[in-house]
DNA sequence: ACTTTACCAGACTTGTTAGTCTTAAATTAG
DNA sequence: CTAATTTAAGACTAACAAGTCTGGTAAAGT
C-alpha cells in the first residue's frame, strides 16, 4: 500500500520536481525521466500527458521535444499535483471511514485527525516546487 | 480513494470500536454489526474472521454465538487493528514514493512528514479502544 | 437426536489501479 | 521531401482490493 497518495500521484510528484530543476523552457523527454526516476516508460507517459492536459505541464513533439512546467516553478505546489491526480478526498473524508463523521457526530479521532490534516495540507502548500527542487540533493536528480 | 487505510481496515476499526462497547464476554453477531455499521455482510465476516485468527477477537459458533474482543478493551489500540489488517508500511515508506528516501538522502518533505507520521502514530496508540468507545456518541452505536 | 443459528473456509465475481503495447501525429534535421 | 524522434491516444493485460456466494462445522435449545 502506498502511504497516502496513489502510485500515479507519487510518480507525478517526482517527475514534476525533476522538471522544476530545469531552466526556462528547457524540454525533458520521457526517456530521460524514466531513466533517472526508474518509472515504467508508458505509465509515466500517460501521467505526464494527463498533467499536460490540465495545464500543469506543457509538451512538445519531435526531436528536442519533451515536457516542461506549464507555469513558473514558484507558482506550483505539491498540492496542485495531488489535486490533479488523486483529488482532494483526503481533505474531508473521515480517517476511520465513518460516512457521517462530523463535528456534531465525531469519530474517536475526529479532532486529532483534523489537526493532522491541516498540517498535511500545510506540508503540501507552504513551499513551492521551485524552492524544493533547488534544495534537493538526491543523486538521481543530478545530471 | 480511502484517506490512509484500506476499506477493510476502516471496517475493522469501526467493528472493533463497536465491540468495545459491550460488557465482559458478551457476544455480538455479524448480523448486528452489519446492521448498525452498514457494512456488507460477507465482507465483514471475512474481516472479523481474520481478526479472530490473529487473536484480536474471539468467536463462538451457534445461537448466542458471535464475536467479542480477544483481550481487555484497555489493552487494544487502533494501531493494533491497523497493524493486523493493512500492516505498518505507512510508518517507514516515503510519502512521495522515493525508494531511497532517508536522512542522508531526504525527499523535499522528509522532515516534515517524519513529524506528521509520529503524530499519526500517536493518534493511533495514545488512547485505547475502551476509552474511545465510552466517549463515543455516534447514534449508530446506540442500542 | 434434531433443528436452528451462527461462524468457517474457500471459491468466485466485480471493480479499480497499475502497467503494456501499438498506431498515429507532430516536429526537427538533413 | 524524407527519415528519425518524440509525444498523443486508446485499447489491452495483469494484479490487487472489494464484495458475493455456497457448502461445511460447531453450539444451543427443545
Amino acid at each position: 500500500m502506498s502511504v497516502i497518495f496513489s502510485r500515479q500521484c507519487e510518480y507525478a510528484l517526482q517527475a514534476v520536481l525533476y522538471l522544476a530543476l530545469k531552466q526556462n523552457g528547457e524540454m525533458t523527454s520521457i526517456r530521460e525521466l524514466t531513466k533517472k526516476l526508474k518509472i515504467p516508460y508508458h505509465f509515466l507517459a500517460k501521467i505526464l500527458q494527463s498533467l499536460a492536459q490540465k495545464g500543469l505541464l506543457s509538451s512538445l513533439k519531435g526531436p528536442t521535444g519533451g515536457f516542461s512546467l506549464g507555469m513558473p516553478a514558484d507558482e506550483i505546489t505539491l498540492f496542485h499535483i495531488v489535486e490533479a491526480i488523486d483529488g482532494v478526498a483526503f481533505m474531508h473524508n473521515c480517517v476511520l471511514g465513518f460516512p457521517d463523521c462530523s463535528g456534531e457526530n465525531p469519530c474517536p479521532v475526529h479532532e486529532r485527525w483534523g489537526g493532522l490534516r491541516e498540517e498535511l495540507y500545510s506540508m503540501l502548500v507552504s513551499r513551492n516546487i521551485g524552492q524544493m527542487a533547488r534544495e534537493l540533493t538526491k543523486p538521481e536528480y543530478k545530471t
